[in-house]
DNA sequence: TGTGGATAAAACGTCTGACGTATGTTAAGA
DNA sequence: TCTTAACATACGTCAGACGTTTTATCCACA
């Protein structure tokens, strides 16, 4: 048999219960990214797909389908499927992909971030419950925790600023901070330890002005926390870009 | 037979190039908002709807499969297949459709306009080309154009926005804004003689100061247009609840 | 009478094979 | 050389079978 090697590695083993269709999306895209092929190619046609990863073209068309529907791939009929995407839309929900410079687009979502999260901060500041201080207040012991622990803790923080949103009864912005700061992880995900101490306090200074119901206060924290982590992030990636 | 009235209002005629599965996945958009089918109940099962449609299982299938991707359906394996939200995700970008107190959300809405589009404007009235102006000047005059004749003008509006976006030159509120405010068209659509009368008068005062290049300016204009808006949306609304 | 487990029914998930239709390529003919 | 017809490729749709999960039913047993 031809692929044996292809098979050790994407040969799927039914053991989960998760959905057959989805996890073979998910191998799709790690074949694809591994590959890798690029945007404008062509992924193989849908019976060899079906034969590499040992399912039937039923679940191939429904992984594919649903990787269309993510903005990675593109049907032509008649002629094949190609890549448009390197990402999926869950990584990239705004569509940034197709921007090349990501230096540029990675400062562009931090001025977005200083229109609306201090608001948001403020606005949080007058609404939050007491229930909300207390999970703010966990998620803030849990970032600084997944940060010493060392592992990325990208996820956690989208996480505070989220629930920071929520804080302002805003259901909203709830939805909008998500999507801004994800398209911020797969763009400027930068990590450095002098950024995440000061991360971790400025954190900690919004959180205790939102307690406070300081509006004031929660604006000009936030306004600190996305202004020095802009900084930051411009001048890593500014060495970064003068490397090349 | 049975269905036969059914089978007149949404049976399809193959007669189109597009592809039969969107053109099924529409029809179902259809049928589950004419019936009504509202959130939370179920659609009948994949077999009865093969039938209904004059379709294969697998047309069904891909139909469903797209209405999931768009946040309008939820499959329960062995359960069935639930509505969650009203509208699909173009009509809905964010997802707000889960929420049914549409007044709140109405205002909510306009509360972020409120805290980016101002910011925008003046970020446009600093970067806007004169190109760029042309463009906002002859959108203002489709609007005005579309209102004059009768036709909803909503599209245009949106437009209008996302063009004075576009002038900020970052293209991260470049994606926001078209989001946003088709949440609006879709969760605060009312249209009143007094409102778009003054609506095109402050469009043109936003797109004056930003021709101008004065900051200040297009920030309040900006300002004063969603603030009007806002108030007549909140009192319209209003009279519409207590309708109910 | 109440409860728990076995059983059946309903509904989605996947596989297979066949045929339809759009697209692209190639080669023959004018 | 250009056009056109045939052919190959690849996705689209259909039909039927069988598997798996969830939910509802019902009966036995305590």
């Amino acid at each position: 048999m031809m692929n044996s090697e292809f098979d050790e590695m994407y040969q799927i083993v039914k053991e989960d219960k998760e959905l057959l269709g989805n996890r073979i999306e998910a191998q799709l895209i790690r074949y694809i990214q591994e590959e890798p092929i690029t945007v404008g190619e062509k992924i193989p046609n849908e019976f060899e797909l079906a034969e590499k990863f040992g399912v039937g073209r039923s679940t191939i068309r429904e992984a594919v389908k649903g990787l269309v529907s993510k903005g990675m791939l593109e049907v032509r009929r008649g002629s094949g499927t190609y890549v448009i995407s390197s990402y999926p839309a869950e990584e990239d929900p705004l569509g940034l992909g197709r921007y090349d410079d990501k230096y540029q687009l990675a400062l562009e979502l931090f001025d977005v971030r200083l229109m609306i999260e201090p608001e948001i901060a403020a606005y949080a500041a007058m609404n939050a419950t007491e229930e909300d201080v207390v999970e703010l207040r966990r998620l803030c012991d849990e970032v600084e925790e997944i940060y010493r622990s060392g592992e990325n803790h990208v996820r956690k923080d989208i996480e505070l600023h989220t629930a920071i949103a929520h804080c302002s009864k805003n259901r909203v912005v709830e939805v909008l901070v998500p999507l801004i700061d994800s398209a911020v992880h797969t763009f400027a995900n930068v990590t450095h330890r002098e950024l995440m101490e000061e991360t971790i306090e400025t954190h900690r200074a919004v959180v205790e002005a939102i307690e406070n119901h300081d509006q004031v206060g929660a604006r000009c924290a936030m306004v600190m926390h996305l202004t020095y982590n802009r900084q930051m992030i411009k001048r890593m990636l500014e060495q970064g870009n003068s490397e090349n």
